[in-house]
DNA sequence: CCATCCCGCCACGAG
DNA sequence: CTCGTGGCGGGATGG
């Protein structure tokens, strides 16, 4: 590759630094969900994402299995997923609405106190969806008969399977929607998700888990991390849906906003250097520069106004405003201190603004023409091995 | 220090 | 057995 010098954003760093925010799974879901908002695109396959972002597999499972859990995609077979689209969005949170105070019935959590092994389990019936295919070769959900309140199903250890990410999100998801509240502390999400906490070791790790979930939500723009108010404790803020140029009747296209990428979307390789460097001169150097722009960081509104989210089971949020304001050119902000970064932008705004907070800005990429040339000569690039 | 969380080993289940 | 999936936690990175 010769290196054109382009105006490299980067700078400095000669030693580049390898930097965890390159690969951290909120950008790679954001440049996912860039990549296959655009038009069209409806089936998704693992391996094609995989290369395409330049990722590991492992990685595009997390992405996709939260995703799925919020109703962005669907599982259609081995390998592949069927891209649903932002629009799916408010009809998951309804279900899972629903879902949550059904269940949430019986009993309250709050004092769980000591029930060890409680571990709330709530089988979920999932999406159904209707499906417009009303066909299907194998099935999958395993319904078990309104079992409103879940009894003791799962007899033995139950799954194996179907323990997390997926559940873990919808569980998070329900939490918020189920209830106004729209701000809670990290780890009472933890513990309120997995009612058993005690033993740090295992509430550790799903607090992993729920970081991993966190990014994919923030990409979605549904969440939003912070703090809480004067503490110091991390939590989550619920964004919720942004206005939707919904309507009634729906069509295929025009949705929301689409954000087109250009180029390349990979995120080149770059090991988190384990025992680190080989002595003998790496030469690694600091040719490739990833011109990974990001675009994004729109942010929506979460009308604070509104304590309660709704009652009302139609969604008609959209307190205002279509966020697709589109600003070209981009460089709008004319930080004190260049921050342009080099990549990663979006959800972070560690200064508290106290009210400045609900702007809307947007910054586009171009991407225009790395379209034009898509949609004309059909982007040669494509080295799927 | 502690919050965040990437990486990838390895266990499952299906073919 | 191989392969697709995805738990799970070590331990590095960032503040």
């Amino acid at each position: 590759m010769p290196l054109s010098s382009s105006e490299a954003p980067e700078s400095s760093c000669r030693h580049h630094t390898y930097s965890r925010k390159q690969k951290s799974l909120g950008l790679l879901c954001t440049n996912f969900l860039s990549f296959y908002d655009r038009g069209g695109v409806e089936v998704v396959g693992l391996d094609e994402a995989a290369s395409k972002l330049g990722v590991e597999r492992r990685r595009i499972y997390d992405i996709v299995n939260v995703l799925e859990g919020v109703g962005v995609l669907a599982r259609k077979a081995k390998n592949k997923y069927t891209w649903k689209g932002f629009e799916a969005i408010p009809k998951a949170l309804q279900e899972l609405k629903e879902e949550g105070l059904r269940e949430n019935l019986s009993s309250f959590d709050k004092h769980r106190s000591s029930n060890y092994e409680k571990v709330s389990y709530d089988d979920n019936d999932d999406e159904d969806e209707c499906d417009s295919n009303p066909n299907t070769g194998s099935q999958n959900d395993n319904s078990i008969p309104s079992g409103i309140v879940k009894s003791t199903a799962a007899s033995r250890f139950d799954n194996r399977k179907e323990k997390s990410l997926g559940l873990l999100t919808q569980n998070f998801v329900k939490l918020f929607v189920c209830s106004k509240a729209d701000l809670i502390s990290l780890d009472e999400v933890a513990k309120l998700l997995l009612g058993d906490a005690h033993n740090s070791s295992i509430m550790r790790t799903k607090v992993r888990r729920l970081y991993d979930i966190a990014n994919v939500l923030s990409s979605l723009k549904l969440i939003e991390k912070t703090h809480t108010a004067e503490a110091r404790k991390p939590a989550f803020r619920w964004l919720g849906l942004r206005g939707k140029p919904e309507s009634g009747s729906d069509d295929a296209l025009a949705e929301s906003r689409k954000r087109t990428f250009g180029a390349d979307v990979t995120n080149i390789c770059f090991k988190r250097n384990k025992v680190d460097s080989s002595p003998d001169g790496d030469r690694n150097d600091n040719l490739k520069l990833q011109n990974q722009i990001k675009v994004e960081n729109e942010v929506t509104i979460a009308d604070r106004s509104a304590l309660c989210q709704d009652f009302s089971n139609s969604y008609q949020f959209g307190p205002f405003a279509p966020a697709t304001v589109a600003k070209v050119g981009g460089s709008d902000n004319k930080a004190t201190q260049t921050h342009d970064w080099d990549s990663f932008a979006s959800t972070y705004r560690p200064q508290y603004h106290n009210q400045a907070l609900r702007e809307l800005f947007a910054h586009y990429m171009e991407a225009w023409k790395s379209w034009y040339t898509e949609v004309a000569g059909k982007k040669p690039i494509q080295q799927v091995s």
